[in-house]
Order: C-alpha cells, then sequence, then structure tokens
DNA sequence: TGTTTACTACGAAATTATTCGTAGATAGAT
DNA sequence: ATCTATCTACGAATAATTTCGTAGTAAACA
C-alpha cells in the first residue's frame, strides 16, 4: 500500500533516526513546516493501523518504528511514478533526470560504474 | 500546479493524440479502466479552469489541447518525486531504477551517451 | 495532596479528488 | 415536425487526506 505524503515525511525521520516517539517525529517535521503535536500523532496512528509502523507501548509516550524499509517503498513508489508520469518509461525518466545537472561529478562517476556493471553482467548473453 | 493522476492520464492523451474532444478521450480512458462519460468531462472541465488545457467551442463539441508541455510537467513532477520519496537525491533515484533492469540495451546505451555529454561537457572546467 | 504537564484516543471539520446523475440544449434522422 | 442521440453544465455524493480541538489519564512536581 502506498504511503501518503504526509506519511512518507513521516517514514524519513523513522528511516534516519531509527524508532522515535511522537514528539521527536513531532519535533523533526516541525523544522520543516507547522504542524501540530495531534496531527502528528494522528497520522502515526493511521500509520500503525495501516501496518507501516509498530508500536512499543511500555512506557507511556510509545515508540514507533518503521515496519517497511525504505527500500521496499522506494521501489514501490518509482515503480508507480514511472507508470503515471512517464508512463512506463523508466529510461525517459532517467534522461530527464541527468538532463538537469542535479547529480555531482561522483553521483556520475557512481552511475557510469553501475551502468558498466549491467553491461558485463550482460555480455554473457 | 501539480495535475492529480487523472488529469495526467487525459494530458497524456492530449500529448499523444494532439488536440481530442471529450469523446475522443474517453474512449481512450475506457481501454484502460472503467470510466463514465461525465466523469472525463467534468475533470477536463477542471482542467480548463486550471489552466492545463484551451478548448476551441466553435463546433457543439469542444475540443481540448494541452497547455502545458509535456516536457515542463514532467520536469515538475520528478522535482516534487525527488524531494518527497528520495528527500532530494537525484542520484540515488537512478540508482534505483538502473538496479531495476527495466531499462533495455538501447535506452542503456542513450543514457550512456549522455553520460559522455556531461562528462565533455564538465571537462572544459 | 493538589496542580501542572505530557501523553493517548477520538471525533469531527476542512480540503481535495473522483465519480456520476440529471437537466437542458442542439443537431440530425425519420 | 417530432423523436432520438449527443453534447455541455452543474450539483452533489463519496472517499481520502490533513488538520486540530477536547477529553481523559497518568506522571511529575510543588
Amino acid at each position: 500500500m502506498k504511503p501518503t505524503d504526509s506519511e512518507l515525511e513521516i517514514l524519513h525521520v523513522l528511516w534516519s533516526n531509527g524508532p522515535s516517539t511522537v514528539r521527536q517525529v513531532h519535533e523533526k517535521l516541525s523544522q520543516n513546516r507547522d504542524i501540530g503535536y495531534t496531527t502528528a500523532l494522528k497520522l502515526m496512528q493511521i500509520m500503525h493501523e495501516k501496518g507501516f509502523v509498530s508500536r512499543q507501548e511500555d512506557a507511556r509516550s510509545h515508540t514507533y518504528t518503521a515496519i517497511v524499509s525504505e527500500e521496499d517503498t522506494q521501489r514501490n513508489l518509482v515503480d508507480r511514478f514511472v507508470a503515471t508520469a512517464f508512463r512506463g518509461s523508466a529510461s525517459k525518466l532517467v534522461m530527464q533526470l541527468l538532463g538537469q545537472n542535479k547529480a555531482s561529478r561522483e553521483e556520475l562517476d557512481e552511475i557510469k560504474d553501475l551502468l558498466n556493471q549491467i553491461n558485463s553482467a550482460n555480455e554473457s548473453n
């Protein structure tokens, strides 16, 4: 199932900071935009219902942990995105991205390495 | 402004088929999913209000034309997507895409060419 | 002990997106 | 001339998302 944009924000916090309380997540989100504490709480409760996060209820303030992995989630999102925005053409999307000079020299090198790996893997065919 | 998923479907039809009537668009959309004629009509009226499409009202059945270009729209969508799903890292997204073997040999070659172009453009720096 | 603070739960308002039915008008066919 | 098919306009139901207020409870503190 697809997390909404707000849910994704929260997942990013959990992925980078690890298991967190509502307060911790709320503080992080507040750095980027205005959002009430109970709004964050409600979102996290919904994410719990949906099965995106687990919850440790030992202490009075519960601790939430991402169940879905960053990789799986991103793979899913990318698939949908390519389908809806690029009608299935992944390479068109790549071209778009590279054409905008948003990648640094190092990143470009990484990408080239990956391309070479794919190439040599294919040579046996 | 960001087109919704349904609006994007319609834009894709207009981009590939050129100026079209509601009926033509509806027929195209029907190939992929169940959707009522008046639903398509309403969506296109909304898109007109939003300024995504223009409308020729000469004939009884109006003809709609995409105003926003495919490129601009996709650039916009990609920017948002990279921001929300990949926290700004375009190269991470590229790696994801290439790692999934969704691109054909020809497409990979295209990408390599583009990378080389970027490289030689940078060599002068 | 009584008060303040911090937490969860829950209901509900506000917003946006999607869907379609109905009404009214016009063109075309009989 | 009348009937039928086709079109637009519009209102409104439904669903999903985001938002926050209020209530209740438990901990911490004075």
